[in-house]
DNA sequence: CTTCTTTTTTGATCTAGGTCAAAAGAACCG
DNA sequence: CGGTTCTTTTGACCTAGATCAAAAAAGAAG
């Protein structure tokens, strides 16, 4: 999905508007493994996928990498605190596969805050769906079973769950490796 | 927390465009175990606590409360998708103490938004708080032993650990009340 | 106070899912 | 291709925290 159309397709921005704002976005591709962002560092953009996966993750006391989302297509994404507050990053950000991905800083984006009252809705709306999202997250992992989170991923994020390594599935999941392989072995069974 | 001093410490609001929006708020008084919103019904307004605590929570498949978020003093708060989609609300929202509550309806809400860009920019505000605040909720449950929880929930919410029934802290945390009995125990050993 | 109801604690038992270690498969590369 | 590395699977074992049941404590209400 192109950005303009999914700009235009959460709030009614004119062709001129649309116009102005794309063009203070930037176009990049990116290959497998490219970091957008590091642990510790300032997240200067916010970022959209036009094609490709993209996980933000942290290293836990262990040393170990846990996913905390993934995003596919068509999603906005960015480090929030450290983009909003211009703090250091807590997370990482990382590109899974090849992709097109638009950035705008933060500087750009407050001044077209600024200068467009819808481009502020079109924020709020972005953050009320993440949220949702990530209740909705926040409920599953508290609540459900292994499989039942397994399923829930499988339902929601299809695509994703085929194309990336099991590994960052299960720490997404909150459950380890071996847990995930044996649930996924049950499940062709049936 | 006064909603006005809240309401200007986020946005610059200068002084008539404060007393007009508060204008638009209503200030109602409750009593502990009033419902706000029942599950099921359409969220109609978002509440500012200016004193008590509100808590939402959802029956789980057993029929069991879980709680999802506590709101203390000087928190804004709402069946989200319901109030922001107009949709069913999956959640209940109670008062849990004697309180002193604000709120809006939708379409007054959606009027100042459409008045003041400041008003956006609030919602916005807003939303990324919450937002972090989720995200920091997940983090702990998914990767934290039962003790390491508590103890996250006596320093980010001191004053509600000690003012609600033990019960609604345990679904909180994503633990049994049994196990969180056990723990305080412990820790008042310490 | 005494009784009734709700909340919290305690004890005993059980299990989902974690951890550790090793084998089996895939992907990668000169 | 054949070696090297990374990813996934499998097996054996173990522990945090759940569940069930009952006692104890704390609030409410007359």
């Amino acid at each position: 999905m192109m950005i303009g159309d999914f700009l235009k397709s959460l709030v009614g921005f004119s062709e001129e508007e649309l116009e102005d704002i794309l063009a203070h976005f930037q176009k990049e591709n990116f290959t497998k493994n490219q970091a957008l962002v590091e642990q510790g560092q300032i997240c200067k953009k916010l970022y959209f996928v036009e094609k490709g996966i993209v996980r933000n993750y942290y290293l836990n006391p262990d040393g170990k990498e846990i996913t905390q989302l993934f995003f596919g297509q068509g999603r906005f994404m960015t480090s929030l605190e450290s983009f909003f507050q211009q703090s250091p990053s807590l997370y990482y950000i990382e590109v899974l596969e090849e992709s097109i991905i638009h950035s705008i800083s933060k500087e750009k984006l407050d001044l077209l805050f600024h200068r467009y009252h819808k481009m502020e809705r079109l924020g709020r709306l972005l953050s009320t769906e993440m949220l949702t999202k990530v209740v909705e997250k926040l409920n599953a992992i508290q609540f459900q079973t292994a499989q039942e989170r397994y399923e829930y991923m499988l339902t929601e994020y299809p695509d994703i769950t085929y194309r990336v390594p099991l590994g960052m599935i299960a720490s997404y999941l909150g459950m380890s490796q071996e847990t995930l392989s044996r649930i996924r072995k049950r499940k062709i069974k049936d």
